[in-house]
DNA sequence: AGCACGCCGACT
DNA sequence: GTCGGCGTGCTC
């Protein structure tokens, strides 16, 4: 009895994306399932591509079918929940088959295919034929028997591909794909002295019957004191030679383990809570909710909404308690900044070997063996960024995501996912409960749990008795009138400098790097603008000379000198105007002499653990000031902080995004709390040149509902989300003049279903108009943004609009669809 | 995407 | 006559 796996292709591009039927050949028999990875011949040249087995059926409508090459080594297979969330990923976000894999999968567990070149042997008829560079290559390959492309490539320059053709076309070298290895696991391998070695005491002596060379001694006299890793002996200049000599008589033994890596493990055991902390009133309550809801064996979703120290933190630690003590596995999403060893500690000291890590910074090693020991069982607590959510935990329980709102869980590159979604939907999957975690929820999910879709649960109160802090809103525009241009007002000077006098430590948050925020020409008032992207220059300076800096684009990264002239109009006169953290730094420094300031922004926290040593730096008062962007905003307590400034509190308030409010409003909301955490009384000065805005009266008087009242009235008027959702169109092309009448064809295309096959589909069609940033990067963008339910019907009409513009030729605009983007 | 098939111009 | 241009169409 036959059967027919049903096969979608890892390397093909959208519109190559669908099931193609494959016979399992009788060697492969009971070793292709759904959720197998293999390698079929597809196309007219065969060529070898590998696949996913998404279904098992026992026909097939074709009566051509091809069989199955083999499966992928090592046998890694997706089980029954991770296939069908690579098919909700590629359906949700419009992706590939292969984008979604690689979501979810380690790139290391099994790497792709290398294009493999194999002399035939054959002797060239008409040897005048082949041009010398093919001749080159021919011999190259006979000589050693075949080579990879990259190995090729490498050696003879990108052409090399020309003459491979036609060699291929004469039939004299022939391509072949092999399977790239995937990677090792990791051995830590031991050396001691057998129980032989240690009752004859083979120092002196004894060495004469057994030969013993005087490398070979001293390894010995060392392992006397005890085991040794083979990575100590090598440092102590003993080679592996010695060893295996001394292997070999009998004397030492030789363990292999395997160990995992774990860049964690040495992760100090400092963490802030004692295990056994008790929750107070109002914890204690919405923990039992917690309990009783996970104890219907269903779904649930549940918003913890507390104030800003209030101790979500606690409430979290119980509900994995919890979840554990019933054998579920639990997976903890945080934003990308939070992940810092303080906030870790406090996951691995309470749950030691069980946790596992996942971020954006683990290599390639590290990110395998990590997906293996949650796959194995091993470790049962995942932390981790947006990716962690496809962490394969067995017997999901749980899923938490703390700073439910940060924009960091929505991914910007494909797959374009948000980790809330996926979560959801693994939740759904499993009976497991949801916990969104926020003192500033997310428009979306607060108005889901008035619904009743989530479950509210509030936390009113701040931790321990702290108190909120006194808020004074600084109105920089008195300041301006009278001729301050200082970034640091007088009112806030006066504070900062009896604050530190006292001995009590600040933070000030800028959300600006840099020195100059715009360099402009003083004759022609034009400013200067990356070269390749249309977004103006920072000026940053080097060390502590004020002109020895350098332009730097914080759009592309790009750096360039500081020109001599104008280079629109040649005039030498050059302003530098607007502040960042490196200008407040240096008001800073002389406005509190001898007392030490902390700069941290991602110019000083360019190393990978920089960020948490300044953190605990400061932590350990270290330092006086703590003056930084974002960064600042997270991280921990810091008992001694009875000041926070925000120098340009408005500054986001008016991008053009429609969530320009709730970022600001979460933002200032997060800072003010930072100040006056513990016993000690704090205050807040919040500069701003709209002192009057509802937004940052409310952020002053930390008023969620408030806020939450009047912003979704705002996106009900004007149709919003979470009114509606937008679907972000964007076209790019390194040609200026390709985009226009691509723009124009789309809009025409998106106009021609909405008429026809998609009467059904409503929307509100803006643009096409210029990106926000026209230029990045090279490319020029141009955008349509388009309001709309998202469903089945209106993904589907989306994905005809990628593949029909995918189709076209090259050197055309390549079209990119983003469903809710992170930013507009 | 790749690679076939297919139908026109300019070269030994 | 053949080599090679890239237009069109298919891939289980």
């Amino acid at each position: 009895m036959s059967s027919y796996a049903r096969v979608r292709l890892l390397d093909a591009p959208r519109f190559l994306d669908k099931e193609y039927d494959y016979s399992i050949p009788s060697a492969l028999e009971g070793e292709v399932a759904a959720g197998s990875f293999v390698t079929v011949p597809f196309g007219g040249g065969n060529r070898r591509h590998m696949g996913l087995v998404v279904d098992i059926a026992a026909d097939t409508v074709h009566d051509a079918v091809k069989p199955i090459f083999s499966v992928t080594t090592p046998r890694i297979s997706l089980t029954e929940e991770m296939l069908g969330l690579v098919c909700f990923l590629r359906e949700i976000t419009l992706c590939a088959t292969g984008d979604a894999v690689h979501a979810m999968i380690p790139s290391g567990a099994f790497s792709g295919l290398v294009e493999y070149y194999r002399p035939t042997g054959t002797v060239p008829r008409d040897v005048s034929k082949l041009s010398p560079e093919e001749t080159f290559v021919l011999s190259h390959l006979s000589r050693i028997g075949g080579a990879g492309i990259d190995t090729l490539s490498s050696r003879f320059g990108g052409d090399v591909e020309l003459h491979l053709k036609r060699l291929l076309r004469m039939g004299l070298v022939v391509r072949e794909f092999e399977q790239k290895r995937a990677m090792g696991e990791k051995q830590k391998v031991t050396y001691a002295l057998t129980q032989d070695a240690k009752r004859t005491a083979p120092t002196e002596g004894s060495e004469k019957k057994l030969r013993l060379g005087q490398k070979q001694r001293a390894a010995l006299e060392l392992l006397l004191s005890g085991e040794q890793t083979a990575e100590q002996l090598r440092e102590a200049g003993f080679s592996k030679p010695v060893l295996d000599a001394l292997v070999e008589k009998g004397l030492v033994l030789r363990r292999a383990e395997r160990v995992w890596r774990n860049s964690y493990e040495t992760v100090s055991e400092q963490g802030g809570l004692s295990p056994d902390f008790s929750l107070n009133e109002e914890q204690a309550e919405a923990f039992a909710t917690l309990k009783q809801l996970s104890g219907d064996g269903k779904a649930h979703a549940v918003l913890l909404h507390g104030v800003t120290g209030s101790g979500k933190t606690p409430m979290m630690l119980k509900a994995i308690d919890h979840m554990l003590s019933c054998g579920k596995g639990v997976i903890v999403l945080l934003p990308e900044i939070a992940l810092t060893p303080q906030t870790l500690s406090i996951f691995c000291s309470r749950y030691g070997r069980r946790v596992a890590v996942m971020h954006s910074a683990l290599s390639a090693g590290e990110r395998l063996d990590t997906y293996y020991r949650i796959l194995e069982g091993e470790a049962d607590v995942v932390v981790g960024t947006r990716s962690a959510v496809f962490a394969p935990v067995k017997s999901l329980g749980l899923i938490v995501i703390d700073e439910e709102h940060e924009h960091t869980y929505k991914s910007d590159m494909n797959p374009k996912y948000h980790a809330r979604d996926v979560a959801r939907w693994r939740c759904a999957k499993n009976n497991a409960m949801l916990l969104l975690c926020s003192a500033t929820p997310s428009l979306e999910s607060y108005k889901r749990a008035l619904e009743g879709r989530y479950t509210l649960l509030k936390l009113k109160h701040r931790h321990a008795g702290a108190k909120l802090p006194t808020v004074k809103i600084a109105d920089m525009r008195d300041e301006a009138r009278e001729g301050n241009i200082s970034p640091i007002g007088r009112e806030l000077r006066e504070i900062l400098k009896e604050n530190t006098a006292a001995g009590n430590q600040s933070i000030l948050f800028l959300n600006r790097r840099g020195y100059n925020h715009v360099v402009s020409c003083r004759s022609c008032g034009e400013a200067l603008t990356c070269p390749s992207c249309s977004v103006t220059l920072t000026y940053h300076t080097k060390g502590h000379t004020y002109d020895e800096g350098y332009l730097l684009c914080h759009f592309c990264g790009r750096k360039k000198p500081l020109p001599t002239a104008c280079p629109s109009c040649g005039s030498v006169h050059l302003a530098r105007m607007g502040y960042g953290t490196q200008r407040v730094e240096q008001e800073l420094g002389a406005l509190l002499p001898g007392k030490k300031i902390l700069r941290m922004d991602t110019d000083t926290t360019g190393a990978r653990f920089s960020y948490d040593e300044m953190l605990g730096a400061f932590r350990r008062h270290e330092a006086d000031v703590l003056l930084g962007t974002q960064m600042v905003t997270k991280g921990h307590d810091f008992p001694d902080v009875t000041l926070v400034g925000v120098l340009m509190a408005d500054a986001s308030l008016y991008l053009d995004d429609y969530r320009a409010a709730e970022r600001t409003f979460s933002m200032l909301t997060q800072v003010i709390g930072r100040a006056g955490r513990a016993r000690k009384e704090g205050i807040a000065v919040i500069q701003t040149s709209n002192p009057d805005h509802e937004v940052i009266r409310l952020a002053c008087r930390q008023d969620y509902e408030a806020f939450y009242e009047r912003e979704i009235r705002l996106r009900r008027a004007l149709v919003f989300p979470p009114f509606c959702d937008i679907a972000l169109l964007t076209l790019s092309h390194t040609d200026e003049r390709k985009l226009l009448p691509a723009a124009k064809a789309l809009s025409d295309e998106i106009a021609g279903l909405i008429a026809a096959d998609y009467r059904d589909v409503q929307i509100l069609a803006f643009g096409p108009f210029e990106a926000p940033v026209y230029r990045a990067d090279g490319k020029f963008r141009m955008r349509m943004v388009i309001k709309c339910a998202l469903n089945r019907r209106t993904r589907e009409m989306f994905g005809v609009l990628l593949d029909t513009f995918g189709k076209q030729k090259p050197q055309t605009p390549l079209l990119t669809v983003d469903f809710n983007p992170s930013a507009l």
